[in-house]
RNA sequence: GCAGGGUUAGUGAAGUGGUCAAACACGGUUGACUGUAAAUCAACUCUCUCCGAGUUCGUAGGUUCGAAUCCUACACCCUGCA
């Protein structure tokens, strides 16, 4: 069938693996670098999708396994799909579920963080909520208690029923803490044979769905900080009918750029890479600079829904004293919604009154500051102007804890 | 006036002889958050020369080895009866 998806490359970074693009989907196009605000439940929490769509965003993803528990993939699909659902008319990404394998399993809170020095929290059997073997995972839904099997081809078929342009093949998300031994076995027992099982199943359900929008199918790269098991994966994925790649897993800060660097070598130049997970602006960075196109997180909204918000000169916690009467706003220069009409001491009270509007205000403005953040990045590929903004950005950043 | 109940750290509120500087909640301060079990979580929140010490539980005395806890007086508040 013909396919309503396309990645072309536009402008790329001399002695880099940074490039610029477009991807075209059935909802539109994104130009590439670019930010992908997570919407979780189709929606992006505190906001409308007319304000998410003011910051800038192109684009939005939600999430398989939550939509599946509630309200159904099926709701969603007798809708028209998630665009007509939550009234957002540009594309959609969704995540295949492969996520909350790890973060209902092994991993919940401690485990996840990118700090190599973490202490190690293993949760109790009460407390687990997934249960992995090679067939697939077997979920107690956090909501209701009741189990849930999941596996590739419920992914798959949950995707298509949500209707995103772009979706995630189920993938096994490892934790720093695994071993060598457990993470070979993650990606070749699990990782590589789901990818292949999700590709099957979609390229069924795209037949079977046939007049609906095409939906484009990433396989995702897994592998922790292992080079050989890195590399190893892209080769086998790259060899799929994919018409793009989430680039996942656990990573160390300290090595992110150089990860991401092994796969932007053995993914194909033509199709896109996603980065799954990851918004800090160090990170960001690194990534384009070593290959990655777009990129998801939740960090933006979170951390400003628990008042961190950012400046060009690093995160300020809003809710700190030294704000209750500072009357500028967030920071002079910003174009957000908030920054144009709201002072610090507003939303400084707003936190602390527990008003809903905290949460909204501080979302709009740590949205678009990491939307503008990449359009600021991409427009220095096309200018070569990437390295001078990169040191000067980063050196204003973090200079207030050197 | 008589009878009964009450007065605990910024607030509310446990505690009725030692394990009490005193539960818990709120408030306050600081920090964390990277494919969202997150409008969440953690630490601190009497004072100090803060791995130890010093002052607290309406006020003043008293009993006791030891009191926020028992006794006496006083102050204030609440509820009945006058």
């Amino acid at each position: 069938m013909q396919r309503d998806f396309k990645f072309t490359v536009h402008d790329r970074l001399d002695g880099a693996l940074a490039r610029t693009g477009t991807i075209h989907t059935p909802h539109g196009d994104i130009q590439t670098p670019a930010f992908i605000p997570v919407g979780t439940q189709a929606t992006l929490k505190a906001l409308t999708p007319e304000q998410l769509s003011d910051t800038g965003a192109q684009a939005m993803l939600a999430n398989a396994y939550h939509l599946y528990l509630r309200p159904g993939h099926q709701v969603v699909d007798a809708a028209g799909g998630l665009n007509k659902f939550m009234n957002w008319n540009k594309p959609t990404f969704t995540d295949s579920g492969g996520f909350q394998v790890m973060s209902l399993g092994a991993g919940f809170k401690k485990v996840i963080d990118m700090k190599g020095d973490a202490v190690e929290k293993p949760l109790t059997k009460k407390e687990k909520l997934a249960w992995i073997d090679n067939e697939g995972v077997r979920f107690k839904s956090h909501l209701d208690g009741t189990i849930h099997k999941f596996n590739a081809e419920l992914s798959m078929q949950i995707q298509h029923g949500l209707g995103a342009d772009i979706m995630f093949a189920f993938d096994e998300l490892t934790t720093l803490y695994d071993d060598r031994a457990y993470q070979e076995e993650s990606l070749r027992e699990r990782t590589h044979p789901w990818a292949l099982r999700s590709l099957a199943e979609h390229k069924r359900l795209t037949e079977a769905r046939a007049g609906k929008p095409y939906q484009a199918l990433f396989g995702v790269v897994q592998g922790a900080n292992y080079e050989d098991l890195r590399r190893e994966c892209c080769r086998f994925l790259a060899e799929q009918d994919f018409d793009g790649f989430g680039l996942g897993g656990a990573f160390t800060k300290e090595n992110l750029g150089e990860i991401v660097g092994w796969m932007g070598e053995e993914l194909p130049e033509d199709k896109p890479r996603h980065m799954l997970g990851i918004s800090e602006p160090d990170d960001i960075f690194d990534c384009i600079e070593n290959g990655a196109d777009t990129f998801d997180c939740v960090s933006p909204a979170r951390v400003g829904r628990n008042g961190a918000l950012y400046t060009p000169e690093g995160r300020i916690n809003i809710k700190g004293a030294k704000y209750r009467t500072d009357f500028s706003p967030i920071f002079e220069g910003c174009d957000c919604y908030t920054c144009q009409n709201y002072t610090r001491a507003y939303v400084h009270h707003l936190f602390h009154a527990k008003e809903l509007l905290a949460n909204t205000l501080a979302t709009i403005h740590n949205e678009r500051f990491i939307v503008r953040l990449v359009d600021d990045i991409r427009t220095s590929i096309t200018a070569g102007t990437f390295h001078d903004l990169k040191a000067a950005w980063l050196a204003r950043y973090y200079a207030r804890d050197i």
